[in-house]
DNA sequence: ACAGTATAGGACTAATCGGTCCAAAATTCA
DNA sequence: TGAATTTTGGACCGATTAGTCCTATACTGT
């Protein structure tokens, strides 16, 4: 049983509130008033649940990644064929850019911008991360590849890396402004890459 | 003859200092003390001359993109041929990325990653810029294509905004923790677009 | 020397920052 | 009912935030 008074608010939930604003906002132009107005929590359950604003944007990463990487393990599974899944992966990305406000862009990118490697912390969430998202497209390519849509003398793994820098690189020019033409003919140029 | 007490700094020095810290650590993350700091400025002057942090960050964005607009035409006048401007490009990604720290990656990117399209005016600054920087690679493509070395059926402007498109995505991935082996490999994979 | 003009130093502001702490409230168990 | 346990609300903290303002200072022109 559990003992004393019960919990107001439900973990995922406040950790989902707070992730969404982290994305949007980024961390340092994010205040501990946006974070609990937005999660809900009094100040007090906030520091007992989450110890602090840099604790919980590492909780965030994580919880981001874990998101990520099942939505696209997911994907890959129930695509038609690895090409395919890389294909809608960028069409997914021209589609963001239609949409006229709220670019947040991948919370993983975003940090990886605004903290570089200045925060040995949150460099290592960023680089683990990363790597998950490339196993997933390296997996993507192998399988194209066995499935004769990419030439077989192609090495899957610079194709991988390839890929997520320029998902990295699209997010960032939707960022600076790019509308959907540019970014689908910029899409159209990247997957070249895979012929 | 300038009347009254003479200034005891030069506007570029001050400006460019003011650059630097906003490249390094993000215009959230710069306090006005960082600010004067490195400007070597009482606060009265600062205020004097550069009205606000935010007009501030205006101006660097400005003097950065005067920097880099003049720096990348100077390259490829002098570049011995279109396509190794290009290549010379990515070969100095790959060389940052040896450096083991202070990766500052691009202040228009970094600005464009910062601000999104919240900010109106530095929206429209990052977009002005990125187009500019554009336009030298598709006078390169260009020239590459006149050269021989790039095919004429490939269409320039694509092209171009595919090789900006990737430099951001590259510098994103540097702050993320890419090494420079990764950085070359993504680099061979991307240059191949020109063949 | 002195008026006019512009810069520099720094005290000062109100607001906000992330974070701590304690007492009140809400529960379980005896 | 009352003790034990946990969460909640909110007062409170010193530090820092961007920005203002006034006075002392340093120069030019007369």
């Amino acid at each position: 049983m559990i003992i004393g008074r019960p919990k107001e608010f439900e973990f995922d939930e406040t950790l989902e509130a707070a992730l969404e604003v982290f994305w949007t906002k980024g961390y340092e132009a994010t205040s501990l008033q946006d974070l609990i107005e937005a999660m809900n929590l009094s100040k007090s359950s906030f520091y007992q649940t989450f110890e602090s604003k840099h604790k919980l944007l590492q909780s965030c990463i994580q919880r981001y990644q874990d998101i990520i990487t099942k939505e696209l393990t997911n994907a890959l599974e129930n695509a038609e064929s690895g090409r395919s899944f890389i294909e809608g992966a960028f069409n997914a990305l021209a589609e963001k850019a239609k949409s006229s406000c709220d670019h947040k862009g991948c919370l993983i990118m975003n940090c990886a911008n605004e903290f570089a490697q200045k925060d040995p912390t949150v460099a290592d969430l960023i680089s683990k991360a990363t790597k998950k998202t490339t196993d997933i497209f390296l997996m993507a390519v192998k399988r194209a590849q066995k499935e004769g849509e990419v030439p077989l003398d192609k090495k899957p793994l610079p194709i991988a890396r390839y890929l997520v820098s320029n998902i990295c690189g699209v997010q960032t020019m939707i960022k600076a402004g790019a509308n959907p033409v540019m970014v689908k003919e910029i899409n159209g140029v990247v997957l070249q890459a895979l012929d």
